[in-house]
DNA sequence: TTCATTCAGGACCAAGCTAGTCCTGTTTTG
DNA sequence: CAAAACAGGACTAGCTTGGTCCTGAATGAA
């Protein structure tokens, strides 16, 4: 469907979140912050970490903080970061997938322009971007426990329903 | 995993096919010439045909025949046929999934370019594009400079499935 | 030291979607 | 009428995603 995945999404919020401080945040607190149920902050952060995008910090007042400014993130390496190597088909250079068929294949090697063009796109903007203009930045909350969650659950948010009609 | 479905590429594959010949073609003629399994083949076209790509012809020696040329008919609509609107998330306009929490979400809108940016790049590449490079005359339109293009890599670009195999 | 805190790394399961098949019409030709 | 081909769904198995949870390791503070 040619859709991110809802991960995606949270972590372009959460990325965002953390690019308004540069104090070590917790999940719970960014979680508190951007109404994201904290299991998922934790383990889109995790993510992130693996792919080099945040850098953490453990142990008691641990955190996360962001390895890169915001502007230096192109929202193609968060999609990759989560979803793994855009590669719109299984016949994309770098793509995991091989194709069997490629002497038979009439469009072989075909979709790499078309790949190309999209991470192109997706390479051009970053997450500076991606920030609300003027925004009323929420204070980081020192430790506060994530009770008062207000769900910004993107019911929305993400590419969930189904209800594409032409 | 932004990926496309493996629908949308069939259906490349058989309107490639399709414009290579303006008679009217069956569906069990196409699969013959494609590999791709009958019962795939009849049901894309009978979806490219909703979405008026494509002209069918019922009753005996009916057949399908394409409704433009290849060169008019950019991945972006295949794609949209077969998938559905392009819209990564929910919330980037014309999206028929309404986001509950637009007053809360940090990104509010902010999906819309790199939606769009994506967008333009699927309406810039045309099928006539992805033809063949023996017949492939028109060349790729430039979307953004972003570098060095990825050669195509001719082994092991393909498509997917084993089904391709006899 | 000892403990609370916080991240690391998976395992796990439910739900939704995709791919592929099949079946029952309807239209057209001969 | 019979055969050829498309029209339009219904249906199911399998995969992927989303979301939760559990155990362990690092860190700092009491
Ligand atoms: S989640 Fe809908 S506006 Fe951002
Ligand atoms: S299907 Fe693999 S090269 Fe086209």
């Amino acid at each position: 469907m040619l859709k991110l995945s809802k991960l995606t999404d949270y972590a372009v919020v959460v990325l965002v979140r953390l690019g308004d401080d540069f104090a070590l945040q917790t999940s719970g607190g960014i979680a508190a912050a951007t109404g994201v149920p904290e299991p998922t902050v934790a383990k889109v952060l995790k993510i992130m970490t693996t792919a080099g995008l945040v850098c953490s910090q453990r142990g008691a007042r641990g955190g996360y903080r962001l390895a890169r400014s915001l502007s230096a993130i192109p929202v193609a390496d968060v999609i990759t970061a989560i979803d793994g190597p855009i590669a719109l088909t299984a016949c994309v250079e770098h793509s995991p997938a091989i194709c069997d068929s490629s002497a038979l294949c009439p469009v072989k090697g075909r979709w790499d322009r078309v790949n190309s063009a999209i991470l192109d796109a997706l390479s051009g903007i970053s997450l500076a971007d991606m920030r609300p203009p003027a925004r009323d930045v929420v204070p980081v909350q020192p430790l506060s426990e994530a009770s008062a969650m207000q769900s910004y659950h993107p019911a929305g948010a993400s590419v969930s329903t189904t209800a594409f009609v032409e």
